[in-house]
DNA sequence: CTAGCCTGTTACGGATACGAAACGAACCGT
DNA sequence: ACGGTTCGTTTCGTATCCGTAACAGGCTAG
């Protein structure tokens, strides 16, 4: 798999247009990224290690799924087994915001890397 | 160029992780939006046409010119011929900002798409 | 020359983000 | 049971962003 990089620009630029064109209030690199990492990587996620993997202190963890939280994209929930973690959990809603983000950037990169 | 859903989710948040953890504070998502636009579509770019073509409001663009003029990413200049207009010009240093950004793309491509 | 339009910028009030530090709650070792 | 540690959250002061609206300066038609 080899592409330009002029050809990747063209898609990378593409896909953070239609983000920005959407009605919908833009999440934060930051947020994008917490999303993508509760998504992709194997659970249980918790906030400081969320706050480890990105680089980030807690607050901004907290404040991310705050946030997301409100729009419907992730939940929060008690780890039973030890009371001080917050497991972050994926939601349905979650699912179908990623999804019609790859399907953004699967089409961007079937027009831009023909 | 045909992409799965899941490599493409794990393509995009692999760049957007390693543009997370730089150092360098994060460009927003329109900034940076803005900035593809200047590099990839011919010029010239003015305030009012990168307003239009994101569907974002004048003074936003404005500030974005201020922020990323101050990191040394974009000129301004002022068209002679009209002097009403801002023509915005890339630089050396924005040049190599975005050439980082598709090497990051690249790789994330060659490594996430094998 | 001047009234009106077009440009980009600035002012404003409100919302949101940030990091550092303080905080309460839960766990653990002793 | 109690001091120390580890959680996540909250607070604080600061900085940034937003859209609306007002603005100053350049252009142009009459």
């Amino acid at each position: 798999m080899d592409i330009r990089a002029d050809q990747a620009l063209r898609w990378w630029k593409r896909v953070c247009l239609e983000q920005v064109l959407d009605d919908r209030p833009d999440l934060t690199l930051r947020q994008l990224t917490i999303l993508l990492t509760i998504y992709l990587d194997p659970p249980p996620h918790t906030v400081r290690g969320l706050a480890a993997r990105l680089g980030v202190t807690k607050p901004v963890i907290t404040r991310a799924l705050n946030a997301m939280g409100a729009m419907g994209l992730v939940e929060r929930r008690r780890d039973e087994r030890d009371r001080r973690n917050v497991l972050v959990r994926r939601t349905v809603e979650g699912s179908l915001f990623l999804e019609k983000l790859s399907d953004t950037i699967v089409i961007a990169a079937r027009e831009e890397l023909r």
